[in-house]
DNA sequence: TGTATTCAGGAAAGCGCTTTCCACGGGCAG
DNA sequence: CTGCCCGTGGAAAGCGCTTTCCTGAATACA
């Protein structure tokens, strides 16, 4: 450390310092930093000199040494499960979007599910002194909870999270949307409907469960045993669901899933059996993912809009980090959810035959030739 | 700054720092050092005491701090064009797996296809003092090679980039596997094949562009006119482009897309149309995302393996940041592409009509009885 | 026993910046 | 003319850490 800077060992050019402004344009580095940080009551006379100076040799502010001193680092942690399913990036770019536009950097991190990993993540937060962190795993890992809750930071849970002076939650309301699918369904004239579940250590996969089976139960219907069927909100857990179903006595009419991907995998799964859907079966997601509307055939599926959680995510941060203190407003913040009929639901057959035969893979239904 | 910590207006309480440590331990903060960083000659004994005393008050190295005074921040950037195309979340995911195991951690940007969102990226990394960062949208992006590559870090790019000490770039053999595509076109029996090109402006979709061409011209083939179409590298672009072919007076017999989205997109318009797939038309994707052997049906595609591709990242980075100075061996790192074959290829309708008929949505295909 | 050699560990410098404190000078009222 | 206030900008502290330098003790050798 004692090697001057230009003849040290490291590789790199050493990057222009505020000292080098300072000197550049005759004035001390506290002028520079006012300057820069456009702070007032400097001399527009020497506000330009300095940025003359700041121009002509490149300077950037070295990010690591202002957050070091003024204790603020200008990133928001976004915690997300798996960045591999299409409804992370989705929201990570939503989240991305709006943190970015506040003067946030974002800290991603996936957990994959695997508490080493996420302690590791949730760690290294930590030592990074974000200002804020949103949990979105949907499905609150017990031990990140911990380091994080304690180190008094903003942070945001969906769906649930203790309860202390520095924690929002973001409340999914799964009962609305899922509701509306089971009546869109039931209105259809579907009464034998199954539910693809996601693993159920996830509290948000618990929570669609019990809306479906609420739902049924609101309009006097039951699942029977082994119409609910656990997945992995994957593909592949779609398909061996549905296989598992497809192994059943009795089949459903219409099967739900807790995310898209499991419909998605229930598509393939019903194709490879050359099940027809909606003919046979109807087939509904859950989130909405961009891709949902580009299946054969679109997806009928709950909207969970990553818009609504992305701003709700950001907002709830930015209140945590910018007001003074925890006494902040809001404490639960909603996120409806909404049906988006497209292609992949029908009438059951049997009901109307003569209609079903029709109504097919003609999106608008016209005159199959 | 001139007050005290714990009376500070800071609403995080203040973590522990190193002094907490050594004060603990009854040892200098320069020991604490040494035994947090495994160095050398520490007494085991001393080790220990101080082992216990970051134990006891939970201790973690603020990482502002050790990057502001190492001048390495340990932190790999990876730039990607867009996050909600699902072969970069793949991508990222391989990559950052990669990185955490060498102790990385990762910054990940994605640039929109935007140039002020670029500018920014690069910015903001340069400002992390980031040990490196692998560029990898597939198509520089000339705005950001310019500070990037002034900044002499080491630094990865695909297919091309400025030839230059710190950086490597990673050759993508497009032919290799665009023209296994053809040749298995070809051998089925098709004859009109159509191309559908990624944003002209990247470099990848040219080449993908060219390595087609290349390939029906060394088998004596030629796309006539309008059957090649430029698209997004989307699945909108993807049923755009398609449906300005469906207006041609002829159609080809198969169409190969750019990547994977494009294809879904493909996938998507002929099924609007009521035309089948492979049926009548062969679709072939590019990239080989998971998604792909979803599809219905699922896709043939070219393989340009993630995996791969942040292997050679990761290793051509780390290369660049460990051993010292540029001196480095290698400079160029291949990248194989391989065709997958799956069930969105078959014989071309009037080759084999008989077989036609019956080669269909069984997976499998073989011998139709 | 005396000198040379090693080694463990403490003191302190300083990474690049923000922010507090203070000095200085000009303007104004008494 | 003196005293005071205020606005501007410099000096310097210090954020939390790594690393160099150096001291003092322990060991080796003559």
């Amino acid at each position: 450390m004692r090697t001057p800077r230009n003849q040290s060992s490291k590789r790199k050019r050493a990057a222009a310092s505020i000292r080098d402004v300072a000197k550049r344009a005759r004035v001390s580095i506290a002028t520079v930093s006012r300057v820069v940080n456009r702070i007032s009551s400097v001399d527009p006379e020497l506000a330009k000199r300095v940025w003359k100076a700041v121009d002509e040799i490149g300077y950037l502010p070295n990010t690591q040494a202002r957050a070091l001193v003024s204790g603020r680092s200008r990133i928001l942690g976004l915690i997300v499960s798996e960045i591999t399913n299409p409804f992370f990036p989705e929201l990570v770019q939503e989240f991305e979007n709006l943190a970015v536009a506040q003067g946030y950097e974002v800290m991603i991190g996936s957990t994959n599910y695997d508490p080493a990993r996420t302690e590791l993540l949730v760690r290294r937060m930590l030592q990074r002194n974000v200002d804020g962190v949103a949990v979105m795993t949907f499905g609150i890992e017990e031990e990140l909870v911990q380091r994080l809750v304690e180190s008094e930071f903003p942070l945001v849970f969906v769906d649930a999270g203790p309860d202390l002076p520095n924690i929002r939650i973001l409340k999914v309301n799964y009962e609305e949307g899922i509701r509306q699918a089971v009546q869109h369904l039931a209105a259809l004239g579907h009464r034998s409907m199954a539910f693809i579940t996601g693993p159920l250590h996830l509290r948000s996969a618990v929570a669609r469960r019990d809306a479906f089976v609420k739902s049924m139960k609101e309009l006097g219907l039951t699942a029977p045993a082994g119409f609910i069927v656990t997945g992995t909100h994957t593909m592949e857990g779609g398909i061996a669901a549905m296989e598992r179903m497809l192994a059943l006595p009795e089949l459903p009419t219409a099967v739900l899933c807790s995310n898209d991907m499991t419909a998605i995998g229930v598509l393939h799964g019903l194709y490879r059996t050359t099940h027809s859907v909606p003919q046979e079966i109807s087939v509904v997601g859950f989130d909405d993912i961009h891709l949902a509307q580009f299946m054969l055939p679109p997806l009928t599926t709950v909207q969970m809009s990553c818009r609504d959680l992305a701003d709700a995510a950001v907002e709830a941060l930015r209140a945590g980090v910018e007001t003074d203190h925890r006494k902040a407003t809001q404490k639960e913040w909603p996120i409806p959810t909404r049906l988006v009929v497209r292609q992949s639901t029908a009438f059951p057959r049997g009901t109307l035959p003569a209609l079903v035969q029709k109504t097919g893979r003609n999106k608008s239904g016209k005159n199959p030739k």
